[in-house]
DNA sequence: TTGACATTCAAACGTTCGCTTGATACGCTT
DNA sequence: AAGCGTATCAAGCGAACGTTTGAATGTCAA
């Protein structure tokens, strides 16, 4: 193994990837041609039929390949974020703020995975199945694991659920509808609002848990 | 005027508007051709650019003509829905979820108008300068003026739209994530989980003020 | 009855779409 | 050197796309 014809088809994978994502992340699924891929791929228009089988194969996996271990690294950064001992749920809440909307990334490729998100969610298609049972259940189970012993006893597993998505919701919403929300507040979407948004949710989602904790 | 062909021809008019509604709703602008829009409402495939000049325009027309005038009959229940006199924080919360949940229009109805609002709020078009400016807009000054006497006075401006914003957050995600929703928490989405979620964005949102309020 | 206008229609326009094909080049194995 | 598998390429396929056209139809005012 190892040809180096490999590597090349390799490089070539990966820049369609790399691309795809993008583009896929901006237009949508059917919103992007395959010659536009290819063409800011610089590689050929077969190319990713060669390699992804056809177009909707190359979606998945843009998620399977790129989406998928982009979100355990999210993760993962979460949880160094967590102090090492007990963390309270103030603590969890801002990590989990913190690393969704300010995290290991770069403000461009957040963008495009909570755009990837976003459009999974509003519009499931096959690659939802990956996202679901691969990042969502885990991760909310963890979560739901990590919470529970802060919670008042009769504070119902459903409960636990709602105010996760809560909180979920205002995370995808501040980056999936940054136009929007710019409009609104009159503020650029730069580095000092990003902040004041984690903030936001932070303070705002800690409030709302009120009652329901120890 | 008011011949009996502008009665046939708005006929015909109208009922493109509804079926490219739906469509536009359920596949996304790109997703949709005009002739599975001229197919569903039973007519010929030339009266989409004859009405609306071209598929952008019939895009722009569903906004102008449809989504806002249930945006304004939205915001006009949720009015009448306040008591009549110095509604609470509370009641205001309450009867805005409701309206957006489980108001005056048919599940269905509800469900297209949010899901063609998020495709706004993701990604933006011409038709989003129609609901900024005549929708969101307004109606954020509006909430913004009902909700400023029952702040303390530290509250700045920003943080006050921020507060609206993330309760607006999850409205919208409890609508457009429906599928994601229902598969985390194993609920179908029936009036009894829409009753359920109000429930929760009301309370959580309100706890979520704390602190902010007199 | 005639002429002007509004609306619908079948048909076709040129373009772009996703996808396939067969040729070509290259590196590896034998 | 021969044969094999991998990768890339230009070219082209049929289908679907948004849009245009010109004729047909029906309705009103003059």
């Amino acid at each position: 193994m190892n040809h180096l014809h490999e590597d090349n088809a390799d490089l070539t994978k990966e820049r369609i990837l790399t691309e795809a994502e993008a583009l896929f992340a901006k237009k949508g699924f059917e919103g992007v041609s395959i010659r536009e891929i290819t063409s800011k791929a610089q590689c050929n228009l077969a190319a990713v039929n060669y390699h992804f089988g056809n177009k909707k194969g190359l979606y998945i996996d843009v998620f399977r390949y790129r989406w998928a271990p982009r979100a355990k690294r999210l993760q993962e950064y979460f949880r160094k974020s967590l102090p090492s001992k007990k963390p309270s749920v103030g603590a969890i809440i801002q990590s989990l703020a913190n690393a969704f909307l300010a995290g290991p990334m770069s403000d461009e490729e957040r963008h495009r995975h909570l755009q990837l998100m976003s459009r999974e969610l509003g519009q499931p298609t096959e690659a939802f199945e990956l996202v679901a049972n691969e990042i969502m259940r885990p991760f909310f189970g963890e979560l739901s694991n990590m919470l529970r012993p802060e919670l008042t006893q009769k504070v119902e597993k459903e409960q636990l659920i709602l105010h996760i998505l809560s909180i979920f919701s205002m995370v995808l919403y501040f980056n999936f509808a940054r136009e929007a929300v710019s409009r609104v507040t009159g503020r650029q979407y730069d580095d000092d609002f990003k902040a004041r948004l984690v903030k936001q949710i932070t303070e705002f989602s800690l409030k709302g848990l009120e009652g329901d904790l120890h």
